[in-house]
Parts: C-alpha cells; structure tokens; sequence
DNA sequence: ACCTCCCTGGCC
DNA sequence: GGCCAGGGAGGT
C-alpha cells in the first residue's frame, strides 16, 4: 500500500542512514526488479562505489541522488517495502535488491508482487522516464484551488480516478483517495468537472491534513503487514481511516454505514450521506 | 477513456 | 479453487 505517506515515512528513515554514505555492493536478484532499466546491468555498474547524495521523494517515487548526476529510483508497487538491517541479520522473504553501504549497513527492497522496480537513471534517461512526467506533489508541491479547477474544468471522469491518476497529482493511491473525498464531503464519482469553486477548495484543503495524518501515523498497515516501515515496525494508520476499508462500519460524522463500490476496478469506500 | 495484465500470498 | 489486494503500463 506504499503511497504518498508510507514512501514518505520511509524516505525519512533512509536519509540520515543512506546520505554521505557510500554503496560497496549492489546485488538484483530478481531480474523482473530491474525491467525499467535498459541495461539491467548499468544498476550495479552504475551505483558501486559511489556516494549517496540526498535521498528524496516525489509522489510514490524515491529519488535518490548518486554523485556523478545519476538518479537512483526506487518504487515501491503495490507490495514494496524498505528495510534496514545489518549483515547477517535474517533475511525476509522476496528480499529481491540488497544495497549493501560502506558502513556495513544493507538496504533491502523486500517485494513478494514485485511491482516496485529500480533504476538508476542518467538525467536524459531520467527525463524520459515516468518520474518526469508526473503531477506536482500532493504535500510539497500541492497547487492552489483555482489551478486545480482549472486543470479539472470540463473533465468527465470521476474525481476519484483522477486523483489517482500520478501525472494530475503525485502521491494519492486508493486508500489516501478514498479518505480526502471522505473528508471534503465528495461523493467518488463525481464527474471532475461538475465540482462547484467551494467543492475544489475543500477537496484542496483536504489533502493535506489527510496526508499528514497518515504520514504522523507512520502510514498505514494493513492486516498483512506488506507495508513496514524500514525498522520493521507497523505504521498505525489503520486504525484512523475514515473510509477506506470501512465497508458496513458506521460513518465516523454520522454513523451512516460506509459503503463499498467497485469504480474502475478498484473498491472504492464512501458514505452514502456525506458524500451524497 | 477505458480495460487487462503483470505477480504472489492470504483468506473464504 | 476462486477471489481479493496499496500501483502502473500498454493496448484498444
């Protein structure tokens, strides 16, 4: 469930482990990890022995800068996790990267669906790859309600797939989707364009609060316990939603049952009276 | 502007 | 055995 505020909460563990540190091994042992690199190779070639500069992040993205103008990029799919260990110390399964860092200290991408990738990207190769073509950032880059209007006139698609959609706003993910429509009072499938000027500037003034929340929490777990954060302990989010995974629960405004709907194929959690 | 598929594991 | 799951790319 890697969105927004899990790949947040990570990147702030691994910054003042992995910056000014420098990479002594790099080992893909799956194969499938390393698909958005042209030459698989070019990873370990390109990362050892190298200094890591500053470790960032935008939307789902972790981007890390490598001396020599290369961008380390990690992402976490659906399944993905980062997790800090020293030698030796057990490994879990689906560990499918291992950064090992002149301090001793291994990074492990740990990812049994293995729909997270690596890369490591020259800035041509960087400027025409995903990352470059994504939306501003949902927290440090969020844009004022007149330019969102703006960017959602005249659009029938739900306001829910368009949130979700990486290159109109970066970071937002099903769960994080579902809480900020919750939190304005927006029903899903509202056609993005039909939203009132009052209705974007709640919907604006929703998202960071709800992404704030859930990165304060150390994110959200869910029940299988994919998502952990690089220490190996749970992010408690859960337990906060408000929406999402709520189905039957008893709406936490008005006790109305949240509701589940399938929309573009993803469950999408709601309450049938706020989000009228 | 949609679907389908990529994977694996857990639950019913 | 079938269904479900945080994401995103690719094709129609």
């Amino acid at each position: 469930m890697p969105e927004l505020p899990e790949v947040e909460a990570t990147r702030r563990h691994l910054a003042p482990v992995l910056e000014g540190a420098t990479i002594v091994a790099v080992e893909v042992r799956r194969p499938r990890m390393a698909r958005r690199q042209p030459r698989p190779a070019d990873i370990p070639d390109r990362m050892v022995g190298r200094r890591i500069r500053r470790v960032g992040r935008h939307g789902k993205f972790l981007l890390t800068g490598l001396e020599g103008d290369l961008t380390w990029v990690l992402h976490l799919g659906m399944s993905g996790r980062v997790s800090l260990a020293r030698p030796g110390e057990p490994e879990p399964p689906h560990t499918n990267v291992v950064v090992v860092l002149g301090s001793g200290v291994e990074v492990r991408l740990v990812d049994p669906r293995t729909f997270g990738f690596v890369a490591v990207y020259t800035p041509e190769e960087f400027d025409h790859s995903t990352p470059a073509g994504l939306g501003p950032d949902a927290l440090d880059d969020l844009p004022r309600a007149p330019e969102l209007a703006r960017r959602m006139a005249a659009r029938a698609v739900p306001v829910k797939p368009l949130l979700l959609d990486q290159r109109f706003l970066a970071g937002l993910g099903n769960i994080y989707a579902d809480e900020v429509l919750w939190r304005s009072r927006i029903a899903p499938v509202r056609p993005a364009g039909s939203l009132s000027r009052e209705e974007v500037a709640a919907l604006r003034r929703a998202i960071r609060p709800t992404l704030e929340a859930g990165l304060r929490s150390g994110g959200t777990s869910l029940d299988d316990l994919a998502y952990l954060l690089p220490d190996g302990r749970a992010g408690e989010h859960l337990f906060r939603l408000r929406a999402y995974g709520r189905d039957g629960l008893p709406c936490r405004r008005c006790r109305t049952p949240i509701r589940r709907e399938v929309l573009r194929q993803r469950s999408t959690f709601f309450c049938p009276r706020c989000q009228a």
